[in-house]
DNA sequence: GTTGAAACCGGTTGTCT
DNA sequence: AGACAACCGGTTTCAAC
């Protein structure tokens, strides 16, 4: 089976440092530089690794603000649903957005600079779409956890 | 001001494609590799990047189930805070996990396999806390927009 | 901030087991 | 599939401008 725990222990690492060089991940698993370096290409190529991404710290760089918005649509209709969708892609204030079970359609989540910035962002790009019909805002008062980790 | 225009363009790269390589962004910036390798390394040191990452798969990789949570807990008190913020630290599921304002206590983002998984971890992991009064689940029916990437 | 050079090191490939 | 060795190219540091 494709991949096995040889591949699993590689991803693990990757995801938690891209920098590793395929020496290192090569040592810490007790094999040499080839079949590490062809495994990871392999995984790259078969879209088990997406990307690598630099992760910059928000609050230094002035974005301090985040905050997880529901989003109710005015109709259930797919012609409402690709409205919002392009609409979320296009809006480089949301960072995530899905559409989701129960009582709103969509969670989203925001990052701004500060207060400010979050109404501006509200009043004049999230609630003027056509489709919104409601939208509830949840402020992020402490960021306990945020990982791009998942366990395999 | 630091940083400046040509730092964060370096930056708005790196958050894209953290493989790219000196060359190729002192070449995008029309700059020669020694200025962008000093300032990459002043960034990192400075903590404007964070760390860097390779994002994986989860769908492939049989994680497909992605869902919110809120949380309630039994009393605003600093001892229910603390015990829950250390609990989610440690859920390899949980992959955010924040305190918000508003009428719930703690917006949360979990990824597990399916919906036995979830219902593992829900009955067995959440809802066990001691601090947790309630809990409201939105599960995840499409992904719209993931991006790790803030505006800057 | 630029250029050029040099040392170093990791990525990459081919060959052998 | 993994080990080994050789080559290539990027990183890193330095000097001089």
């Amino acid at each position: 089976m494709f991949p096995d725990e040889t591949d699993k222990k590689i991803l693990r690492r990757l995801q938690q440092n891209a920098r590793l060089t395929i020496k290192e991940i090569a040592s810490d698993i007790n094999l040499s530089v080839t079949p590490v370096h062809e495994r990871i290409r392999k995984l790259e190529k078969e879209g088990y690794i997406d990307r690598y991404v630099g992760l910059l710290n928000r609050k230094i760089l002035g974005k301090a603000l985040m905050a997880y918005c529901h989003v109710t649509l005015d109709k259930q209709q797919k012609e409402s649903f690709e409205d919002f969708n392009n609409a979320a892609k296009e809006m480089e204030e949301v960072l995530e957005c899905s559409m989701v079970s129960g009582n709103f359609d969509y969670m989203l989540k925001i990052v701004v600079q500060d207060g400010e910035a979050f109404n501006q962002f509200y009043q004049y790009k999230l609630s003027v779409l056509k489709s919104v019909l409601h939208i509830s805002t949840y402020f992020v008062i402490s960021e306990i956890k945020n990982t791009t980790e998942i366990s395999i």
